[in-house]
DNA sequence: CCGAGTATACGAAGAGATTCGTTAGGACAT
DNA sequence: ATGTCCTAACGAATCTCTTCGTATACTCGG
């Protein structure tokens, strides 16, 4: 079977997500990479279990794939900031009411380190939104 | 059957964070309730599915029940606020590679109208934290 | 050519999430 | 007492997620 019409990009799951992140820090990989780095964290975690959740992947659209060479090599169809928009939109939805600064001050308030650079970045973009809607 | 042990609390699956945040904002309230409020958003979401999240979520100790009148009353066993700052760091951790900062960016470079008293609140969790960083 | 090693493909088991149909019991008006 | 209406309880079907075991096929050194 191909991948289906995909529409809307679909959701990827928690383990979907774990192998997502790998692609998106190490780009184009085959699946014995992808599983050797999974591995690091999660000790026992099949090689032909990474195998399916690629293909899974792949024919949900989550994932490319090059498969010219033996040896698959997959890489990410979706962008890390696509997919933090997509889950934090979902997470601002279901738990927050729809409030964007609501979920904004529950995760600073919990906040203990921000680095210097990274205040900075935020309080401009307050600054940006400020001055939209003064004017 | 008698709730589980639950010595963590349980990460509420979507269907039971959209009766959560009914019960949050109903207040305690019976099944009828709970399903007629859902239904404004969800028609054709039937009485006994609601009913039967609200005995599931009951057993994983999400809610409690006053069962002293014939329809059972029932009530959130976790807040808000718990469940916001719970769903917030798996997605921080999950999505953002555990950074907060990079959520608050993401969320607000999203916001196109985000009301003064919020920024406001939010220019003071930054002072703070920066505040707290120098010294 | 053959076997060891490494790949993909496939199917399926087991757990969890979601949704109801059906059953049975209490309340109450007739 | 009986039928109607509401309620909770239960079991089960279906779907999705997660995880592998097994089968099969390619590659390369001897």
């Amino acid at each position: 079977m191909k991948r289906k019409s995909e529409l809307r990009t679909v959701r990827p799951t928690n383990a979907e997500l774990n192998i997502l992140r790998m692609l998106w820090r190490l780009g184009p990989s085959t699946v014995r990479s992808v599983h050797e780095e999974l591995s690091r964290v999660d000790r026992n975690l099949g090689y032909t279990t990474v195998l399916k959740f690629l293909q899974i992947m792949l024919d949900k659209g989550l994932v490319k794939r090059e498969d010219s060479q033996r040896a698959h090599v997959y890489r990410p169809a979706v962008s890390r900031e696509q997919t933090q928009r997509q889950l934090t939109r979902q997470l601002i939805d279901g738990a927050f009411d729809g409030s964007r600064s609501q979920l904004v001050l529950q995760a600073l308030s919990g906040a203990d380190v921000v680095r210097p650079e990274e205040l900075a970045e935020i309080r401009a973009l307050l600054d940006r939104l400020q001055g939209a809607q003064n004017n």
